[in-house]
DNA sequence: AATAAAATTTAGTCATGGCTAAAAATTTGT
DNA sequence: ACAAATTTTTAGCCATGACTAAATTTTATT
């Protein structure tokens, strides 16, 4: 039986996966941080989750996904991305609700809520925050965009994705108007790691690296 | 906590209690039988209930709820009125599939949520099988329709409500155009609890005694 | 390389909400 | 009114998925 704690693992583990930032192994204490609980309790799940042939464990070291528990991951993505989607575009959610009410919704829905709702959308790929929504057959794009910390002075971008880890902070950029495909320049940099002078549209903006660090951008 | 469980109990036991069938008491053993569970379940359920002061229990006897416990059905009920309406109103579902999808989603959704959809329904008084849907406050009419199966020949009436209890009949009525605010007549009754004959709109209909004691019309 | 620190697993507990089987109470039939 | 049938409760069990504390393994430090 797949509970919505199994679905929860699943796809906390497969964006650890597939996160950028560390070098790689998902481990038992970076699953149970990610998902708050203990780190015994993860230990016990990825444990049932090896049993179920939903991943590969190897105690003391980590664990990597199988390919049906990689499937299972990105259904429950693809749900939680509709969802998110649907709740901003059809009932005009903001950015820093959807993530918690996707993330009930996903494990209560049917695969014809699914369909309905992708349907009134439009079969989107792109998800509320810029993510890539896995099709129903589970492919998924992993395209590569730069974080805007990581521009130059004086280069020019557009907004492709925000992290949507922090509700707080997708509030703040919603007010600064860093929204997807919002185009932002670089008009100076502070040194020791201080903050960025951008130009979004015709406003001046002074923003943190952690913020900075959290939108990802195309550069022309 | 409300737990899944205690919101469906709650649900269940109000409006058992509620029914216009039996004459009165809400026993264990119709607890059990309308959740699908054993009858031990069910009294180990009623009495954690009994602690949490949401009912009044007499053992052996049955079950009231109190005013608390109807606070949290009524929420519960409204929430599901709203999800069912909406998905039939906003998401194209046919009758027939929206209670199962409403009993997954109604426990799921925020208050946020209720408000959302409230508002693009227009704040609709009555649900999308004519049941009534509580305010906010936990207000709810209980207008008095009497069944189809209980109308004299030649009487003429509109359909009001329907009863969701059972999918297939649903089907059933929405292929026979059996629909809230048809109008339909009552042109023979066969003797021994046999079929009703019917006009709804120009055509002629044979309806089983069961069908139309699911019906409940408001008659001229 | 040895030890200290950190991460991980094991062992044992708890709450939730099911279940069956047996006991007890209530209702029904004669 | 009393025995039989039915309903309800009690007792005891199970799976899920948390938790803490203790043991073990791995990693880091000197």
């Amino acid at each position: 039986m797949l509970t919505q704690a199994i679905e929860d693992y699943l796809k906390t583990i497969y964006k650890l996966q597939h996160s950028d930032e560390p070098g790689g192994r998902v481990t038992t204490s970076v699953i149970a941080s990610r998902m708050e609980v203990a780190a015994a309790s993860a230990t016990n799940m990825i444990k049932k989750l090896a049993e179920m042939n939903l991943l590969m464990y190897t105690p003391y070291r980590g664990v990597e996904l199988t390919a049906s528990g990689e499937k299972i991951a990105l259904e429950t993505i693809r749900h939680h991305r509709l969802i998110e989607l649907y709740l901003s575009q059809a009932l005009g959610y903001s950015w820093d609700q959807i993530d918690a009410e996707a993330d009930r919704l996903e494990h209560a829905i049917s695969e014809e809520f699914e369909d309905r709702i992708d349907e009134a959308l439009g079969y989107p790929t792109v998800g509320a925050h810029g993510e890539p929504i896995p099709t129903k057959q589970g492919q998924i794009e992993h395209p590569k965009y730069r974080r805007l910390s990581e521009l130059q002075d004086g280069q020019s971008a557009v907004i492709r994705r925000v992290s949507d880890r922090n509700p707080q902070m997708l509030r703040y950029m919603e007010n600064l108007h860093l929204l997807l495909g919002t185009r932002v320049e670089v008009t100076a940099r502070a040194p020791f790691n201080g903050p960025l002078q951008l130009k979004v549209g015709a406003t001046k903006v002074s923003l943190g690296l952690e913020v900075a660090g959290s939108i990802f951008v195309e550069a022309d």
